[in-house]
DNA sequence: ATATTCCATATTGCATGGAATATCTGCCCG
DNA sequence: CGGGCAGATATTCCATGCAATATGGAATAT
């Protein structure tokens, strides 16, 4: 279902629309675009073009355009003049070099962390890490897949370095169209529930280094297991050392 | 000069526009304000309007305000919803932050380049670092910035992770209008290329660990050495360990 | 039958005008 | 004399029209 973005575009301004307004219609669309590829509305390599998405969201070409102009710098579409955006496809390679990536770039994440987070904030993450036992038992994909990627929130939070978590978040959104199916087997939620008591242990024990590698291994796997997903023959050989 | 794109604007365009035009005009505009932003044409905090940049390089305002929107996603200039577009400030502190995510980035391209550099690689950083050495004897801290980026630049190229490199370069760019002073003394430069040498040693040798360890603290001191520029009085804390 | 050229169509890209919002100035009131 | 309000100005923001470029297909030549 379409569902324009607020209002009726007829008459007044929807409350909503005029309530939380105080961003601009090209921000709106970004971040609704954003999401829709996120989870799943539109797959890597389809095509995105502004007359169909204006009419989608109920809004001229230009706040479309704009945005997907926009999310092609992030990386999350692919804009090539004249000919178009669809959304970023990437490689079995490509994807492999872009968990290498963030698997450095949350290592790092997490080395800041096991010194600089609060009590507080280990607290918070035991907590977490307790509740997704939960999920883990039920076997609950859907669930589970959340409370990962808040784990992981909370990690880059606590790194207390914005810019560094913006990156690693950045990369992470990349790929997350190629993750769907990441928690569909048992195996891998148990797998992934063990990798995080690691890295939880490494920072409630305020060790940089434990910290570090056990968050490198635990994306290194995940990465794996992403990209045997994509090329289900073939064995991907391991990255980030 | 305002100096227009290409062309003249009255009658035909200009064999330049039309020969090597297989880009579009907001791609232009983004690169050349970027540049102008990197080169210190445009200071930090300098608002950037769409009329006048329309009208310095002889376009209409859609191509430039598309190109603030997108350089405003890399974080080279700031906008805010209806109060228009400055070029990015960064307190001392967050530049701080900034060197620290920088350190961390580029160490880990130390560290995959250490490991997958060719030898043809090598032996490129190698002459460079030889060369750059006239610079060091001469005194002359433009010649000696300019190869300390293209160091910098085969490193990262060596990392053969493009995602990697692109955020470790875009971080560096957010970071270069802050750094134009940077080898105006003597003594930066040669401690400068005394730290090259180190990262040049562990990676000749292929030694993964201190590669990274010779990178991060070389731009850790970097950083802490532009940081005091920006705010003389105090002594800047090492940051990135 | 295949390849190539030319033309029709669709889409992107740029320019411009008008609506919405922020900023500034002068004035009034306390 | 300082603070706040109202109007005027300037700028951003969105919508629309037209130009430029890419795409698909039919007709022609080999």
């Amino acid at each position: 279902m379409p569902n324009k973005l607020a209002g009726d575009g007829a008459g007044g301004d929807s409350v909503l629309m005029t309530a939380l307004k105080r961003s601009t219609t090209t921000d709106e669309v970004r971040q609704r675009l954003a999401d829709e590829i996120l989870f799943g509305q539109f797959l890597p390599g389809h095509r995105l073009d502004e007359q169909s998405l204006s009419l989608r969201y109920g809004v001229s070409r230009t706040p479309v355009r704009e945005a997907l102009k926009q999310l092609a710098v992030t990386g999350l579409v692919e804009a090539r003049p004249h000919k178009g955006v669809v959304v970023a496809e990437i490689s079995p390679e490509a994807l492999g070099l872009m968990f290498e990536a963030i698997a450095d770039c949350e290592a790092a994440c997490a080395r800041h962390a096991a010194r600089r987070m609060t009590a507080t904030d280990r607290q918070m993450l035991a907590d977490l890490h307790v509740l997704s036992h939960q999920a883990v038992v039920s076997g609950d994909g859907e669930r589970y897949d959340a409370m990962n990627r808040e784990f992981h929130a909370l990690i880059l939070r606590g790194a207390r370095n914005s810019y560094l978590a913006d990156v690693a978040q950045s990369l992470r959104q990349r790929v997350m169209p190629f993750r769907r199916a990441q928690f569909r087997r048992a195996e891998r939620i148990t797998r992934s529930f063990a990798e995080h008591q690691r890295i939880l242990d490494a920072i409630l024990a305020q060790d940089e280094d434990a910290a570090a590698r056990a968050m490198r291994g635990h994306v290194a796997e995940a990465g794996g297991a992403s990209a045997d997903l994509l090329m289900p023959g073939r064995r991907s050989e391991p990255v980030g050392e």
